[in-house]
DNA sequence: CGTCCAGGTCTAC
DNA sequence: GGTAGACCTGGACGC
């Protein structure tokens, strides 16, 4: 067992449930929360042997506890999970920029106990297919589509039952571009998704496109509208797709504008209708947080307010 | 049964 | 540069 102190860089509190809830990607494999998004398990890669199964939950006051299951673990091991998992809370970033903007916004000064620290996958490559996965479909498509990735293509941990895609590290590049065509169309059905898909994976496979380092770069050895452009040159990535890769890797300057996010808002502001550049304007005054800010004003109710 | 469309993107004008 | 039309899939509808 490991302690991991609940806090952000910049001193900043950190709120564990808001983040094990911060977004829909924490409903997908390899995570698995709770119902009541208290704890989670999930299951990460290690630099040496088997994936292995953790459970994330509340500690001690301001702590998160991290339980490794299954077989007994060296203390290299439990190292690297920690940093996986440290990692995947994004304990790293410093959010107190952001909440001395929000202090001031009647509408969501809620959110400097804590909110706003969204979850990351362990990997880039991970956050990107993924996101490909929700374009142009239902929320349920993309769990079957990923859950059909996971399942069939993801290394399971020690002692993960067959057939599920729970117990299972996210699949490599490498799994996902040997998969073949047929995986994709016949197994994940993932449509005309699929040869984004594979397309990808190959590339990241390959070695020619390094997506990791998109999420490793500054903002001075990559700008946002570099790394706009970069995204959008990925096959499948769109301007949705491209801002909600950015909201994972931390550029939370462009909103995320789609059939779900849009009428929300309206419902949230109490409007008739609102056009994209009202939206833009709300959050203008968070300036680089501008869509984090939107994404908290959307999502304040799905944790109750204590 | 057919049509529409979902946390859009690509291609061809 | 902006804008139709096509596109896999599978639920949700209307008929």
């Amino acid at each position: 067992m490991r302690e991991l102190r609940l806090v952000g860089a910049g001193g900043e509190p950190v709120d564990l449930v808001r983040t094990l809830n911060s977004h829909g990607f924490v409903d997908l494999p390899p995570m698995k929360p709770d119902p009541d998004y208290r704890a989670t398990e999930l299951t990460v890669r290690t630099r040496r042997g088997k994936p292995r199964h953790i459970r994330i939950e509340s500690g001690r006051r301001g702590y998160a506890k991290l339980s490794i299951l299954g077989p007994a673990s060296s203390n290299g091991v439990a190292d690297d999970v920690t940093d996986v998992v440290r990692y995947v809370l994004r304990l790293d970033a410093d959010l107190s920029s952001f909440y001395a903007a929000a202090a001031d916004d009647e509408q969501l000064s809620w959110v400097t106990t804590g909110a706003g620290r969204m979850v990351r996958s362990a990997s880039v490559f991970e956050d990107v297919v993924k996101t490909i996965c929700t374009t142009n479909c239902t929320w349920s498509a993309t769990v079957r589509m990923v859950h059909a990735i996971v399942a069939n293509l993801g290394e399971p941990a020690a002692g993960a039952p067959p057939d599920t895609p729970w117990g299972r590290a996210f699949p490599t590049p490498e799994a996902m571009a040997e998969a073949g065509t047929g995986f994709y169309r016949d197994v994940a059905r993932a449509g005309y998704r699929g040869a984004y898909l594979e397309s990808l994976a190959r590339s990241v496979a390959a070695g020619e496109l390094d997506v990791e380092w998109f999420g490793r770069a500054s903002a001075d050895e990559l700008n946002d509208e570099e790394l706009e452009r970069r995204l959008l040159a990925l096959p499948g990535v769109g301007p949705y797709a491209a801002a909600h890769i950015m909201m994972t890797l931390g550029r939370y300057h462009r909103l995320i504008l789609d059939s779900w996010t849009r009428p929300t808002y309206v419902k949230r502001a109490g409007r008739k209708a609102a056009t994209d550049a009202a939206i833009q304007r709300r959050f203008r005054r968070y300036g680089p947080y501008a869509g984090l800010a939107f994404w908290m004003f959307l999502t304040r109710d799905w944790v109750d307010e204590a």
